[in-house]
DNA sequence: CAAAACCGTTGGGGGCGCCAATGGTTTCTG
DNA sequence: CAGAAACCATTGGCGCCCCCAACGGTTTTG
């Protein structure tokens, strides 16, 4: 039976079926949720992305941040600027191409990175929470393939 | 200075195998494609989805399709501007209900729909183009119950 | 050694999502 | 049946994300 007669009930309009239609609306969610996760610990998405990559590559410049997370370099310098501002990271001259900045996590950074890998992480599990643990590998696996640079 | 070079291995940041990272990126690549194919025709996604939206709920008011596309009323009003200035919608008083707008598509609006639906739907094969039908269907289903409203 | 490529930085811009407030209209309710 | 509450279209404003162009300084290349 159609237990939704009195509410509009989402037509099903073509455009509803279009995967660039649902990445966007799921990626509204997901942003939504990770951003409100975050704020707890006066972080937005794209600064906690740049820390934890900072984190796992080590000194590393910010065209290769950029590169990796594919963030405009323009995005990068304002983002490395909020962090350097916080100390959560340090901005070096690299004394072996005078072009580039030495990108590091303080240790300010990286307890800051623990308490937000977990707010992000459990905000990923609520994005996800009608999902089975194997559909949810099913989604990362099939994004992945979409996701792709370019 | 061999490793150095290697290209941008992306590098397994944490946050990339995060759905919501995934699908921010997957979103923007959709977005990407759709927009560019329907900017030949002088459209925009938004104003795509709600000429097809009208097309589908005949007469139908601003607020009903803010609520349907999950698009704010203050955006509604612009994209309807756009589409009655070009002659795809007609926008009539409701005297049934004198608070509402009657938007409903014109016979101008329903030929550039005919072909904006064929350029979203190849942008989307494109996007998708890596994927076999079943994936497809698969993805589709996947992020049709995580793009929950609210 | 000149040209090309790369780096960080500045400036600009379009698109999307969200909220507050207002005047007009309809519906609910006491 | 009158006042309150809900709804509608509209205006104005805010913040985030994504992208491009240009420039001075540095390194690499041919």
């Amino acid at each position: 039976m159609s237990d939704d007669h009195d509410h509009h009930a989402y037509a099903p309009s073509r455009i509803r079926a279009l995967p660039s239609w649902l990445l966007g609306r799921a990626a509204a969610r997901g942003h939504r949720l990770v951003a409100d996760a975050l704020a707890a610990e006066g972080m937005r998405m794209m600064h906690h992305a740049v820390l934890s990559a900072v984190a796992e590559l080590g000194p590393v410049s910010q065209a290769e941040l950029g590169r990796t997370l594919g963030i405009d370099p323009k995005d990068i310098v304002a983002i490395v600027n909020d962090l350097q501002k916080d100390g959560l990271v340090t901005r070096t001259p690299d004394p072996k191409d005078r072009r580039k900045n030495a990108i590091e996590i303080s240790s300010a950074g990286e307890h800051r990175l623990r308490r937000t890998e977990k707010l992000g992480d459990e905000a990923n599990e609520r994005l996800t929470a009608d999902l089975t643990p194997a559909e949810r590998e099913q989604l990362i696996a099939l994004l992945t393939r979409i996701a792709l640079p370019r």
